[in-house]
DNA sequence: AGGATAGCCTGCGGGC
DNA sequence: TGCCCGCAGGCTATCC
């Protein structure tokens, strides 16, 4: 399931093999799963140059759980993984295997070592493309409506949209206008981190609170981005490499185990249509004073962060 | 208008 | 063995 950690994985997987280089054929083998926007703005089928067919890639920026690749002459596109997308990189008489089913666009990069594929496949098809003639109607187009970045959450971002709102948090932290990037794994385990009640209501939120959660999340993210994402199921960046981050999780998938801090047993209820795993004591709703510690304090956060490498 | 809900889509695991 | 069902969930459209 790729949220912000694996999308960045797949950015910076990605980045080596098309930064500086030259699209030198852009292929889309399923219609539907692509739309283009001539000047104007106006829907129309989609042509190889949208795709970037002959540009140079400039650089390619990610924004929550979207990926941008931009040409230096100036056009763009995005696209989003949905649930179980791919973008993989394949060099050209590679031994790599990539299964063949569900591939939709296939770019093909020129390199002094060698051409390679740019291979996007998606089963499920919840993911998509979007190209555009030039950068400012890409933003204006899709990503106007995302909130900022969750890697850089502020208690500000949190406050302004929890402001006098009934919502439940943690349908809050999945908002991707409020902040982008944040899914229902890391929003659980954000919310077990703060030790805040998933179904609490977001108004309710107090500074302090909106403080230590927005700096859970962002270190939450970061340290998954370190470990290489988290692989749940089919997972893997641009190189094939299944992430690391799975074992750090504390709550997602464990309903009915035991709570790592407190040994109660981890409850499981839908929210906003998402399975929700948290501790009933840790996470207690209404409060109480005596809730017992959670073993997730930040020193063990950065811990983790600083074994790691980052690459670039 | 904020907020909740259906629907999109395939693969997989459990139960029979 | 094989089939059916439930479940996974990011996002958009639609309804209340």
């Amino acid at each position: 399931m790729p949220e912000l950690p694996e999308v960045e994985r797949v950015r910076l997987t990605l980045a080596p093999h098309m930064i500086g280089k030259v699209v030198t054929r852009a292929r889309l083998l399923r219609a539907d799963y692509c739309e283009s926007v001539d000047e104007r703005g106006r829907a129309r089928r989609t042509k190889p140059s949208d795709l970037l067919e002959g540009a140079t890639i400039a650089r390619l920026d990610r924004r929550g759980k979207q990926i941008a690749m931009i040409a230096e002459d100036g056009r763009a596109l995005c696209f989003h993984l949905g649930m179980s997308g791919q973008v993989l990189h394949r060099p050209r008489g590679g031994r790599r295997e990539i299964p063949s089913d569900h591939v939709h666009v296939v770019w093909t990069i020129a390199a002094s070592n060698g051409a390679c594929d740019i291979v996007f496949r998606d089963p499920r098809r919840f993911g998509g493309v979007w190209t555009f003639p030039n950068h400012a109607l890409m933003l204006e187009r899709r990503w106007s409506e995302l909130g900022p970045d969750a890697l850089a959450a502020t208690a500000e971002d949190l406050l302004r949209a929890a402001a006098g709102s009934r919502r439940a948090l943690k349908a809050l932290l999945l908002d991707q206008s409020v902040l982008a990037g944040v899914g229902n794994i890391y929003a659980d385990e954000a919310l077990y981190a703060a030790r805040l009640a998933p179904q609490m209501p977001a108004g309710e939120l107090t500074p302090r609170d909106a403080a230590n959660l927005a700096g859970l999340v962002r270190e939450i993210l970061a340290r998954s981005i370190a470990l290489g994402g988290s692989s749940l199921r089919d997972y893997v960046d641009a190189e094939g490499m299944p992430g690391a981050n799975t074992s750090m999780l504390k709550v997602y998938g464990r309903a009915g185990e035991a709570c790592m801090g407190c040994e109660t047993k981890l409850e499981r209820m839908v929210i906003g249509q998402r399975t929700t795993v948290w501790c009933p004591r840790c996470q207690a709703y209404p409060r109480v004073d005596s809730s017992p510690i959670c073993p997730q304090s930040k020193s063990e956060l950065r811990k983790g962060v600083k074994q790691s490498v980052i690459g670039s």
